[in-house]
DNA sequence: TGGTAATTTGGCTGAATTGCCAATAATTGC
DNA sequence: GCAATTATTGGCAATTCAGCCAAATTACCA
């Protein structure tokens, strides 16, 4: 691979594998509606507080959401637009993938 | 967590996982340009073809890419033409990254 | 200054992912 | 049919990731 091809590739995935996660998914749609903060997400998801402040750091580094302190509380909100119109745009994928898969079911049944 | 957003939570994030690694990005991109066969991008990456093969099987699940047979040959294409909108929109998120590094270091500076 | 609430960090264990090798399959041409 | 080529699958070791608990940090308030 050329050292130009190598760079690239490395440089890139970081954001992906930061939305590759469906807890992150789900705070991120939760965030792209209003901002909330730590514990309130922890409280939805019902999962640890610590676990939801490492997801969210995982984001913020990637620069999808970004946070504001009030006190103690740190508010997080989304921060990249474009995510949005690409999940949007996965679910066009999964539709094709569904339309795939009953196009390759009723082959195989003929 | 309400049923409703469980269920949506879990069947998004493969997609987004079958594209958030290195070597697969690099795929995607060559993909995007032309069909290529596995012997063909394991040689332009320089790793083992089953390792390909099976990156390949990955996205090809996830209904990124395509695959023909001819002989005992098999090219894979593109298959999702708003990924690559996506991956352009990632550079997007990175060069805000790196606006606002820079700017928070003008920060710590003054 | 001491106590409290919200968050982050460290550490640990179990699960998932990656990538190589070897073995197996599929297809072509002799 | 048999060797050769291409790709896929199984298995294994190494690495990375997730999630929980406990400890540390930060900011507020009395």
């Amino acid at each position: 691979m050329h050292d130009s091809n190598r760079k690239h590739v490395k440089t890139r995935p970081y954001i992906l594998k930061a939305m590759a996660h469906p807890l992150r998914l789900f705070i991120l749609a939760k965030l792209f509606k209003k901002p909330h903060c730590v514990c309130e997400l922890a409280e939805m998801i019902g999962a640890d507080i610590s676990t939801i402040s490492k997801h969210l750091s995982v984001m913020k580094n990637a620069g999808l959401v970004g946070d504001t302190k009030e006190g103690t509380t740190v508010y997080y909100s989304f921060q990249c637009d474009c995510v949005m119109t690409f999940i949007s745009c996965i679910e066009n994928v999964i539709i094709e993938n569904i339309k795939r898969d009953k196009l390759s079911l009723a082959k195989t049944r003929t």
